[in-house]
DNA sequence: GTCTATATTGTGATAGAC
DNA sequence: GTCTATCACAATATAGAC
């Protein structure tokens, strides 16, 4: 791996450990064993090295949610295992967690990878509802963009109420919760 | 207010804004136009501080909860006023964001309150979902614990798609979605 | 209780040698 | 491409005068 790449990945780690604000070009420097010199000759400053670091977790994230949509089976059952797949629920969303950085928040360019991958997540979901909904999976009523947004929503949140109590458990209770609204022939 | 106060309310102000990280003591007093001696005088220090902050802040928004919780109606019309109380969505959850910064989860002592509230909304929303169910307002097999988790959750998370996309909009489709899949008689 | 002075370490970056 | 030196400023305090 090259000492850019290195820096990238360290970077990243960082960022989901420590956020943008708690994280220092030194700490990345010392994790990616580079000195000053080379992070300012492959990047301008933190604020470049964070956006490189950014737009590869983010291209990660939709590719990794893509391979659990994509899967065959029912609406259902893909937003189950979209819900229920393998996380690390208490390190959190290293996408979502930005959104609580301030300096993320102020900066449109390191805002906007952020705001791409979520807007995509919903999307793809609210697509996935919308096809349920047509094979009578669901019922008709259901409005696929406002249940997107529960679904991700639940997932966001769930990480904050898991790292709130220091246990997993929080998150699969609002997974579960959702799930058993959302069941086919559930009445609630 | 005394010094003191201001204070601790530039602190609360500060973290809801920044978070802990990114909140210096420097800040900390200029915002409250106190001096170096005085938040030493009256704190042992940033940690301490803090702690008086995120205590306030935990207890307000408790007693803020509760209001909306304790109206008469019926279970879901306590939760869906709980869901769209007027809300400061682009600020976030002051409690919820803490959650976020790794000297707060690092720290028993800062955790502590940010864990007790959220676990307090949980259980309180869930005696709510309870009763909602013994009076048939809900379906008999729903399971009130994981009900509660997936509400807070869906707040919580909302406030992540608002700020990812710096509108208040997926925040309340989040709450629609949960909604619809929660009323009466719906079939999701 | 509040103020100013001082101290140590960290932050974020530039300059220029190798 | 990488290294070390240097820099101005901020973070987080302590000391002691007033």
């Amino acid at each position: 791996m090259s000492t850019q790449d290195r820096l990238i990945e360290s970077t990243r780690e960082l960022l989901w450990e420590r956020g943008y604000v708690g994280t220092s070009p030194k700490a990345i420097q010392q994790h990616a064993g580079a000195g000053q010199g080379s992070m300012y000759h492959h990047f301008k400053g933190k604020p470049d090295l964070a956006l490189a670091a950014i737009r590869r977790t983010a291209d990660e994230m939709r590719a990794t949610a893509e391979g659990v949509l994509s899967t065959p089976g029912s609406a259902y059952a893909r937003i189950e295992a979209y819900l229920r797949r393998e996380r690390d629920v208490l390190r959190g969303c290293p996408v979502g967690r930005l959104t609580m950085d301030p300096d993320v928040i102020a900066s449109e360019e390191l805002r906007a990878p952020v705001d791409e991958t979520l807007d995509w997540l919903r999307a793809r979901l609210a697509g996935i509802v919308e096809e349920g909904r047509e094979q009578g999976e669901f019922a008709p009523s259901l409005d696929a963009e406002a249940i997107a947004a529960t679904i991700v929503a639940t997932v966001q949140g769930g990480y904050v109420l898991a790292r709130a109590s220091g246990s997993p458990a929080a998150f699969d209770a609002g997974v579960r919760g959702l799930l058993s609204l959302l069941a086919p022939g559930s009445t609630g």
